[in-house]
DNA sequence: CAGATACTGACACTGAGTCTCGATTGCGAC
DNA sequence: GTCGCAATCGAGACTCAGTGTCAGTATCTG
């Protein structure tokens, strides 16, 4: 559940096939100065240098990969992150801005006891919580 | 869990102070004619004597009064839906498209149990299942 | 170090949603 | 009924998110 390092990724992007191009080590780079979530915009503002369009296709190679991961805001638009490669959700605090992964192996579970009930057969899922973090809750007591 | 029609929503409209307008009605019957779920530019085009701006002005009005919601794509897009008042989920079948509302008490009380582990307080949440309906599965059996 | 090809960047394009502002219109008051 | 006026609307320009094309560049393999 730790967070991948930008130097971890460019030996997963070459054990997998992919060129270790300088665009590409740009990007992880300002991925990870961007804090733990950032829109696409964000980072085609913090590499100048690199083309609109490889921001885009990086993105998705790397959500292809899993080492970044799609946010739900609460306002239903979406932003990236860099995100620990198994499965998790995230909980995103409407006071800081901050999200933290989560797993929880009982809501997994439950998720079985749905499928059993309605007959709809799970091979994907996505859970958002929005609320109040534990710090920003212990702030302002 | 029940659908609502586009004339109780009317009614629900007039009963909170909106005014009953004539493209508001327009775009109730366009929505319940759309289907389980439906992009705000599906309506845009099945509405052509509405504005476009008077759509998504719309769309969120419904959205505040609880009898639209959003339903996140598995590609991160969202689409929107006349959804019942109450809280639910949704089941999204990859292969016929369809929607199903559902909810669980089940579930429900894990996000407590998360709560209380985590010290995150939980004010909202999102959960989209992907997969196959009943229906798909007994097709391809 | 050369060649095949994966990758890039400029640019034009689509789709989703917002903002402004002058013109309409629903509806409560009379 | 009709009057007044705030609520609402529509046109259109604008922003932000993401895609497709294609000629040029750079990476890796041999
Ligand atoms: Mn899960
Ligand atoms: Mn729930
Ligand atoms: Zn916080
Ligand atoms: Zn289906």
């Amino acid at each position: 559940m730790s967070q991948v390092s930008p130097d971890a990724i460019e030996r997963l992007l070459s054990r997998r096939g992919y060129r270790l191009t300088a665009p590409r080590r740009n990007l992880l780079e300002v991925m990870a100065s961007l804090g733990d979530h950032f829109s696409a915009d964000a980072v085609v503002g913090a590499a100048p240098e690199v083309g609109r369009a490889t921001v885009f296709r990086t993105l998705r190679l790397l959500q292809d990969l899993g080492v970044v991961c799609q946010v739900v805001l609460d306002d239903g638009t979406l932003a990236y992150r860099l995100a620990p490669e198994e499965h998790h959700h995230h909980a995103l605090c409407v006071e800081c801005g901050s999200v933290e992964d989560f797993s929880s192996p009982a809501l997994e579970s439950v998720l079985r006891e749905v499928e059993e009930a309605t007959g709809f057969s799970v091979e994907a899922h996505r859970l958002e919580l929005y609320g109040r973090c534990a710090a920003c809750r212990a702030a302002s007591n």
